[in-house]
DNA sequence: TCATCATGCGAGCAATTGCTCATAATGCAA
DNA sequence: TTGCATTATGAGCAATTGCTCGCATGATGA
């Protein structure tokens, strides 16, 4: 198995590379978005970006190290947004936090849905570097926090499975939903938080 | 867009034929559960299966075509087995039958995990067939038909959009372990039917 | 046995695509 | 202005891959 190298080839030195780099970015984007990881080559994310193959080469060492930067962009505006959100959310109720939380949810995957699961899918196949290790660190530790802040409303304190779950039921939840139409349907925000709120206050009878 | 045709080439009219089908299926299935999506291709494909590359397109018009009836397949299976679920737990409790379901669940995506994952994913991709909606439909009525007997302890009738959730709900959280490990975790169980048990019986605090 | 149809074969075409490298253009500092 | 480092260019190579087509082989029924 070959180790793939996610690192940038090299860093801009001057403005115009600099410009470079995020006009690549700003293309590879776009193509993602509109024709999903089918037809996302480097020639047409060159060509989008009006850029030769050859500068794109200059500052990604392969096409897994551009998507890995799309991811890693995504990942730490999401995990911004996270925090934000929970702070925010500082005082008030658990019920309260957790609609923001997955309005926050709808809204990012609706922006650019073929972009979300591509970069999904991605995710998932691709060895992740340390800097997208720490956003979901970031992320679980807002949620694990919230969580904790609420500890004697739902009984039981958090364990970290419960932040990944619910991070899962609300993301597949919104997924399904995305990829099948061009706007939300009015329940799903409802149901997201019905589903989490479920999952952390759910008694379940024993046997 | 280019329509793909999906539809077999033509049916095996002798036995050795329905053989050669048959190994370049079970052949397909391997490839993909070894080596996922990359890796997966026609020419591999017969190769793996001892048969010629145009021994395969005579039964399947394009590699989509091929991909498609392992989906069928699978789709199949697993709606005959909820069904089979469900009418095993005909009498029983909810929560019987809510175990067993992710049991299943479990089973059938650790069994080949990749496979599962890249099925999940062309699924999405392929122009479907009435053959699978027609899978779809059914275990979207098996389960109706569960929730549907237990509308008293649940307390409201059931919506489609609850088969559709607590679908998507447990399949989310059991690929998520899935694609972590080899062994699912043992509290993988009861966190699904936690999940489930939650979203059917929650009682969200209104506004 | 022979004619006909079904099945199996695989070399190789055409298209795609990730990526290199020799070269040119541009900015910067002295 | 000069010289060096940085940045930009794009033709094209090498590898992959979906798929065709002409031909060989096997079965079947008369």
């Amino acid at each position: 198995m070959p180790r793939i190298d996610l690192r940038p080839r090299k860093s801009p030195r001057q403005a115009r590379s600099a410009d470079t780099v995020e006009t690549i970015l700003a293309a590879a984007t776009r193509v993602l978005e509109r024709e999903s990881l089918d037809g996302f080559n480097t020639n047409r994310v060159a060509e989008v970006a009006g850029v030769s193959i050859g500068s794109l080469y200059q500052y990604f060492p392969n096409k897994s190290a551009l998507i890995a930067a799309l991811i890693d962009r995504q990942q730490s505006s999401l995990a911004q947004a996270i925090e934000d959100c929970a702070a925010a959310h500082e005082g008030g109720s658990l019920l309260d936090a957790l609609y923001a939380l997955a309005d926050l949810g709808v809204e990012q995957q609706y922006r650019r849905p073929l972009l979300s699961a591509a970069l999904d899918h991605e995710e998932a196949r691709l060895p992740l570097e340390k800097r997208l290790r720490e956003s979901e660190q970031r992320i679980g530790a807002a949620v694990m926090g919230l969580l904790h802040r609420h500890q004697k409303e739902l009984g039981t304190s958090p364990k970290p499975s419960d932040v990944q779950d619910i991070f899962v039921i609300a993301k597949a939840l919104i997924e399904a939903d995305a990829t099948a139409g061009r706007t939300p349907p009015p329940d799903l925000r409802d149901r997201v938080v019905r589903a989490l709120w479920g999952y952390l206050t759910a008694k379940v009878p024993p046997a």
